[in-house]
DNA sequence: GTCTATATCCGGATAGAC
DNA sequence: GTCTATCCGGATATAGAC
């Protein structure tokens, strides 16, 4: 699938991804005011204008990484359709663990929810729909697991779904702080609300 | 309050008190990186230098911000101290809310653990103290309440912790996002994790 | 305590050479 | 595509007058 056009000779891996992968690591880290296009030049070991060249403004940069987060993640839910609810939610839950992993990040539509105001609009946009896409996604397999018998938590899944949601942004920013254990403990408290023995899902 | 000028000469209550509500306002809507001396001191009618002169330093201001927020955290604790259970989750999760009902502002405590790494180190300090605080607060209040009968959760107290300041802050920066709703949803669904029925410890 | 003025630096952004 | 050079504005911070 890949174009004969576009084979890059050995060094040359394509700068534009590895300033959003730079920019993504940077994001997660200091959040969206926490890092510039000399950052991520320094750490490239180009200059400024190069980033500016691959993304104008700081608001099409972070409506790129949002969108490139945002496209990986229908992706990965269109690929874990088929699967049981339980397998779903453990899969949502590696992807944040994942970032914690990484060197203490987090989520980065979590910590642009957190700074919201103070981004760019254009960037609002992208993070509120992706943030839409996500909690929906989620009252779905809260709703056809229970539905299957697979879980068995009490309440709307509406409201289950933001408790989801909301634990797994928040634990991991928590975290940093209180440790990464946090992070964990408060899965397996998830786990114990949904009604699932987590041995039998484990990935 | 009133539209009619304020007459801030006659009235001068401490200019050092107005800025520090009007920065923690700033902080709540947009997070440490995205106010700065200039918006707090346009807000209140002066210039950056009279705010330089209550507070030297940015870092200062952000320790004074958070260890203000911290006292006020630990009177209410102790004035709580007494209370059953429920009705000290109940104001812990009252105190939340009213962010949200302020202009949908978020926990000064939780913006910072997402923008932890791009805050100057002395507020990491005092931030990373508050949330310990507070967790330990949580742990306790758990402990304690499953074990006079008045709450029902299952696991690990310290689990359950983690997941009520995890949901809380979380909810809130997601309310933003999809709904001062959401905010309540998740609140319901955790008195049912507690096994409490809300209706009985409304404040 | 607050002002004016200023120093310094940084961040975002653009123009034009290579 | 990347560089050098540069502009502009904003942000932190300081000095000294009032």
């Amino acid at each position: 699938m890949v174009s004969s056009r576009e084979r890059k000779v050995a060094s040359k891996p394509d700068t534009r991804e590895e300033i959003l992968r730079t920019a993504s690591r940077l994001l997660q880290l200091n959040g969206f005011n926490g890092f510039s296009y000399g950052h991520i030049a320094k750490e490239l070991g180009v200059k400024s204008a190069a980033v500016h060249y691959h993304f104008p403004s700081k608001a099409a940069l972070g409506v790129a990484l949002v969108d490139r987060f945002r496209t990986r993640y229908r992706l990965w839910m269109e690929d874990a359709a088929g699967l049981p609810a339980a397998d779903q939610l453990s899969g949502y839950v590696a992807i944040h663990r994942r970032f914690l992993e990484r060197g203490a990040r987090v989520c980065p539509g979590g910590v642009l929810q957190a700074e919201l105001y103070a981004v760019p609009e254009e960037v609002q946009a992208s993070v509120t729909q992706m943030a839409q896409e996500v909690h929906d996604w989620l009252v779905e397999v809260l709703t056809a697991g229970r539905a299957s018998g697979e879980l068995t938590f009490e309440g709307p899944p509406e409201a289950m779904a933001t408790v989801v949601g909301a634990t797994v942004q928040g634990a991991l920013q928590m975290a940093r702080i209180l440790g990464a254990e946090q992070f964990d403990l408060a899965e397996a408290q998830l786990w114990r609300f949904l009604g699932v023995s987590r041995e039998l899902t484990k990935s």
